[in-house]
DNA sequence: AGCACGCCGACT
DNA sequence: GTCGGCGTGCTC
């Protein structure tokens, strides 16, 4: 039997199959999925089992054999060996980065290389000598050790050491370890025979009390115990316990256990909540495509408040009780205890949670919970989506418009693709809710006015256009901060959100205040001769943090002290600019004195748990106002707001790119859905500096169909997506003249491999007319545009340049970008040149 | 990506 | 005459 293994080497070069031999003893462990260990070259590299041969074409004696397979159960499943393939060649990534973001990251191999004692000693050879003795004998005590540990053991013995390894009488080897830790706990095993325990308790020393009072009660509950929890019990040491364990009447164990990151805590079973009509119309459509068990996709479309979870729950439920499994992605940002409270309380111990603040030894075993089939729901972030389930049913991806559904390094792939795949494979149900769906997706529903999609699969789209029991949406008020300044107020809050918030605080509810900061972060100028702080190997300017007093590149990480005179001209005016949270918070201080202010940004919830710690403050009224960036605007549900503030608008809407107006509708509808979502109504107020802007003014009236309609116009006449997808290239290069031809170089290559294709095309076309064969792929397009120096045109001293490829159709174009890329990189081989491909990026730089 | 094999400069 | 520089090419 022959495996074509993925190699974890990922090098355009080892981007392909390795053929092995399985060796009979292993037969029944490799299946296609199965990590395995196997020796490549002159190391041993982990690999992925892709396919299973009875036969090879590669000559056997070049075959080597697999060395070992480190798991019980393969960790990937068939469908997700396949789903790497595709991605490989979605996403243009190496093989096995696609199926590496699949696992958690503690199966990730971790390669150490070791010393072990070799041959025996040989005439001639100077191992009598005693400091080579010592060296042998405590390699050999150790069995295997580092390099480094030994030359810790004997600093003086470099040249000993290294002649021992040339002389073969230490040899080098590769060791491959798992990053996995398994939690082991002590456990106290009583014996078969209860009874057994208490005549032995009888028989031991009188003194002995507190060992019979742990025999006695082994004998009332024979079940095996945690030590720790035995102790607690009945208030013994553990010294008590361990004597018996010597006299042999009971058995002490290790075992391995789950961390559970939600040990102790119990959630309130809940039942489904009775549907409002237009719930129930979404679920019915929903639970019929669950049964019928063909791929399809739900775009649900629900303002804020108008239910979506509940229609989620239910969903899952119908799911479950057809035997099948089911996926949940929410944005890392809300998914908070809040979140998994609903999912906990309504299925219980059937959810796995999958977030990036668990410790990676907890997002193991919340992982190998679904390997193992304990679990059948699993709500997570992004990856999430790859969770092993086999017979999956239903996959719902809450606020389908979020950018960090999009992973920005390799394999740079969106989650609602992946998701849409899986369906395909599975025959699932795929369900994108959101208030605001982006773009691409209303388009895939073909029910625009114009031109209906190309895509397949086409979305079905369901709406809720209510909040349940039927309360209202918000009032938004748009307040124009041209009037503020001309009637003479400077300060950040105008007059009618200064008297809203006057108000609340009289009536004690609760405030949500935004601070739309995107693209504005805190940086360092002087008023004097506009000098700007920036980083000597980026083009960007330094961010201010305030907690260090430092000041930080945010692309590779260079600080320096904060400066008190401007380094270029000696002037003392240097000031910060980017209105922080931290600004916002003081003003509202000294406007309304003795108002108690929650501030969330990253400077006050990088600590583990701090961000649930200050919404949890909030929830219990500890504060009047939650003052933040973009991560106030999502998922937050707090009966009391009863007013938004949004204190500049404009800030996402001046980003240089194509989807602003989309990310500013999108986070000031969000942000209005927190205001009054239960008894009492809720205000918004939206400052901004252009009041007359289609975001603002659709937001502000709920109006998500005409914002829609009024963008695709705009990305219709500027080519940009969902009328054309992209794909961005972009070069890096320490030498700025070198990138720009090579860059140059690319585009010309690209251009060509497209000509060839229109041309084929063409004569297609005319074959076609002849009534021949079906015209292929009509609707292809593509366009290259630039070279142009990228937004950021240098980080960690690369220059940077990039082309964006604007296309139409299927994976043609995804396909002629990677042949253009491999033809360069062989002809640039030698050079640094680096390439990165982002396939429908999220943003351009 | 590693790592070995292979062909040209400054040293015992 | 050798040690070692890193260019080129392969890994089942």
């Amino acid at each position: 039997m022959f495996a074509k293994v993925i190699v974890d080497v990922p090098a355009k070069q080892t981007n392909r199959a390795f053929d092995y031999i399985v060796p009979p003893a292993l037969k029944a462990w490799v299946e296609v999925g199965s990590r395995v260990t196997v020796p490549f070259g002159p190391r041993v590299v982990q690999g992925f089992v892709v396919e299973l041969h009875e036969e090879t074409d590669v000559k056997i004696e070049r075959l080597k054999s697999i060395q070992s397979v480190p798991d019980l159960v393969p960790p990937l499943t068939v469908e997700l060996v396949g789903l790497a393939h595709w991605m490989s060649r979605t996403y243009l990534c190496h093989e096995v980065t696609a199926l590496q973001v699949m696992l958690p990251g503690a199966l990730k191999a971790k390669y150490e290389r070791g010393l072990q004692v070799g041959i025996e000693p040989q005439m001639g050879s100077l191992l009598e000598l005693p400091e080579r003795l010592a060296i042998l004998d405590f390699v050999r005590c150790k069995g295997t050790l580092s390099m480094e540990a030994l030359m810790d053991r004997f600093p003086h013995e470099g040249a000993a050491i290294k002649d021992m390894v040339l002389s073969g009488a230490l040899v080098e080897v590769q060791m491959m370890k798992d990053r996995i830790s398994m939690k082991k706990v002590l456990t106290v095993f009583p014996p078969k025979e209860v009874d057994s325990l208490v005549e032995a308790g009888e028989k031991l020393p009188a003194k002995a009390r507190k060992q019979k009072e742990v025999l006695d009660y082994l004998s009332l509950h024979p079940d095996p115990i945690r030590l720790t929890e035995l102790m607690e019990l009945i208030q013994v040491g553990a010294g008590t316990v361990k004597a018996l364990a010597d006299r042999g009447l009971i058995e002490l164990k290790e075992i391995e256990v789950m961390r559970d990151p939600y040990a102790g805590r119990t959630f309130a079973r809940t039942m489904p909540l009775p549907l409002t009509d237009e719930q129930s119309t979404v679920y019915a459509e929903i639970r019929s495509a669950i049964v019928e068990g063909k791929p399809s996709v739900f775009l649900l479309q629900g303002v804020t408040g108008s239910g979506k979870t509940e229609v989620y729950l239910q969903s899952i439920q119908q799911c479950l009780e057809l035997g099948k499994e089911a996926i949940v992605l929410v944005p890392e940002i809300s998914l908070t205890p809040q979140m998994v409270e609903r999912f906990k309380g309504r299925f219980g111990n059937e959810v796995a949670v999958l977030h990036s603040r668990l410790s990676q030894g907890e997002r193991y075993d919340e992982w190998r919970k679904i390997m193992r089939k304990q679990v059948r729901v699993v709500i997570g972030a992004r990856s999430a989506v790859f969770a092993p389930f086999q017979r999956l049913g239903l996959i719902i991806i809450d606020e389908e418009h979020e950018s960090s559904y999009k992973q920005e390094d390799s394999p740079k792939y969106h989650a609602r693709e992946i998701a849409v795949q899986r369906a395909e494979n599975n025959g699932a149900t795929v369900v994108l809710g959101s208030a605001t769906p982006s773009l691409e997706s209303i388009h895939r529903t073909s029910v625009l006015p114009d031109h209906g999609t190309t895509e397949s699969p086409s979305y079905r789209l369901l709406t809720m256009k209510s909040r349940v029991e039927g309360r209202p949406l918000p009032e938004v008020f748009i307040v124009d901060m041209r009037e503020e300044l001309k009637n003479g107020n400077r300060s950040m809050f105008s007059k009618a959100l200064h008297h809203a918030i006057e108000e609340r605080l009289h009536k004690k509810e609760q405030i949500v205040m935004l601070l739309n900061r995107r693209g504005y972060a805190t940086f360092v100028m002087c008023r004097t001769c506009g000098y700007v702080s920036s980083c000597p190997h980026c083009d960007i300017s330094l961010t201010y943090h305030q907690s260090t007093r430092m000041l930080r590149c945010h692309y590779c990480g260079y600080a320096e002290r904060e400066v008190k005179l401007c380094p270029s001209c000696g002037s003392e005016h240097i000031r910060h600019f980017g209105t922080g949270t931290q600004r916002v918070e003081e003003e509202l201080g000294k406007l309304f004195p003795g108002i108690r202010v929650i501030r969330m940004d990253v400077d006050t919830t990088t600590e583990k748990g701090s961000h649930e710690k200050w919404l949890t403050m909030f929830g219990q009224k500890q504060a009047d106002v939650l003052l933040g960036t973009q991560m106030v605007a999502k998922g937050l549900d707090f009966p009391d707001v009863t007013l938004v503030g949004v204190i500049a608008a404009d800030t996402s809407l001046n980003i240089p790119d194509f989807r602003s107006a989309e990310r500013t509708f999108q986070l000031l509808t969000q942000v209005a859905g927190r205001a009054g979502r239960h008894q009492k109504l809720g205000e918004v107020y939206v400052q901004t500096y252009t009041p007359e802007h289609y975001s603002v003014q659709c937001a502000s009236r709920h109006d998500y169909n005409s914002f829609v309609t009024e963008e695709l116009h705009s990305r219709i006449r500027l080519g940009y997506p969902p009328y054309q997808r992209l794909i961005l290239v972009t070069f890096s290069h320490e030498q700025a003249p070198f990138l720009i031809r090579a860059a140059e170089a690319f585009a010309v290559r690209l251009k060509e491999l497209i000509e060839d294709v229109q041309r084929k095309q063409s004569t297609e076309m005319l074959l076609s007319l002849d009534g021949f064969e079906e015209p292929q792929a009509a609707d292809f397009s593509m366009e290259v545009l630039g070279p142009v120096a990228s937004p950021i045109s240098r980080i960690k001293d690369r220059y940077r340049f990039q082309c964006v490829v604007k296309y139409r159709g299927d994976g043609l174009a995804v396909e002629l970008v990677g042949k253009a890329v491999a033809y360069f990189e062989q002809q640039n081989a030698k050079e640094k040149l680096q390439i990165s491909i982002d396939v429908d990026p999220q943003y351009l730089m």
